[in-house]
DNA sequence: ACAAAAATGTAGCCTCGGCTTTAATTCTGT
DNA sequence: ACAGAATTAAAGCCGAGGCTACATTTTTGT
């Protein structure tokens, strides 16, 4: 044995950080698809699969498995050649994304992120942040604009 | 085609931004197992793959394939049953990551995130924080201080 | 010294998220 | 109407990062 217990432990354990990290991480590509198709629908009435990968930055066959999993976790529906449509969890999901997007941009500028920056960090950085930490940064904002 | 142009882009266009934090995240691994490598060794004077994975959260086989990974990216060396180091390169690459990582953490406690939330949260975060990013957050922690 | 325990290695499996290539379907313009 | 273009789907490859099960080697205690 080596460790000695486990180092400053008292609410989670250095191990359960490292797993909480990579379940934000197994969200982020739903994530980010759900969002990407809300978007879609709002400025154009539809989510065309080309159009999906285009703006995510992929090809069109890794767009139609990531909607594969959006509809097999129950977030989105489509039919062979039809457009991609979100159920109402999916669309939860893609308006809760939007908004913490922009209060993470936001925080970053805040204080003092570039603005091109900050919307380039901010695509990774989102989906680590927790619920906590979201309503932290609310508060922050909030302040600063009182000042 | 469906797209009017694209938005806002005229610096880096929202593909690009995608782009960017898939590259981050694959470096998210190394940079932890590194850094932990790192810690390990100043610790205990060496890194043992049961160590590692028992830090890392993680089955020993996984650890030693992450390792392979390192050792594979010129970022570590060892030999079989004895246990593992850094290449210079690889301690470096440790060094930056462990301040990165106090940076982000102290950033959020700065901006009023529970420091239990702050740690939980900053494992994931600090990944995706670009030196343009870091550096503000330095400016800002500095400038707090001097209040 | 040597048997049992611990640590490490190896093999093989899975999912995910990329990709290219090829097939099928729908849309479009004449 | 229908040929060609565009879109979508399907198949199959890859690497990364998890896992379990089993083999090997090293360490340890008597
Ligand atoms: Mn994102
Ligand atoms: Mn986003
Ligand atoms: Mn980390
Ligand atoms: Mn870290």
């Amino acid at each position: 044995m080596t460790d000695t217990a486990d180092d400053t432990d008292l609410p989670a354990s250095r191990p359960e950080r490292f797993h909480q990290a990579r379940a934000a991480q197994a969200m982020a590509v739903l994530e980010d698809y759900a969002e990407m198709i809300g978007d879609l629908i709002e400025e154009m009435g539809e989510a065309r699969i080309t159009d999906i990968a285009g703006r995510m930055g992929v090809a069109h066959p890794t767009a139609t498995k990531a909607v594969a999993r959006l509809k097999r976790e129950g977030l989105a529906v489509s039919r062979p050649y039809r457009g991609v449509f979100l159920t109402e969890e999916g669309a939860a999901l893609a308006e809760r994304v939007r908004a913490r997007h922009r209060t993470v941009v936001d925080l970053l500028i805040a204080v003092g992120v570039p603005p091109e920056t900050a919307e380039m960090d901010a695509e990774g950085l989102e989906h680590h942040v927790s619920d906590v930490t979201l309503r932290a940064f609310e508060r922050y904002l909030a302040a600063a604009a009182k000042t």
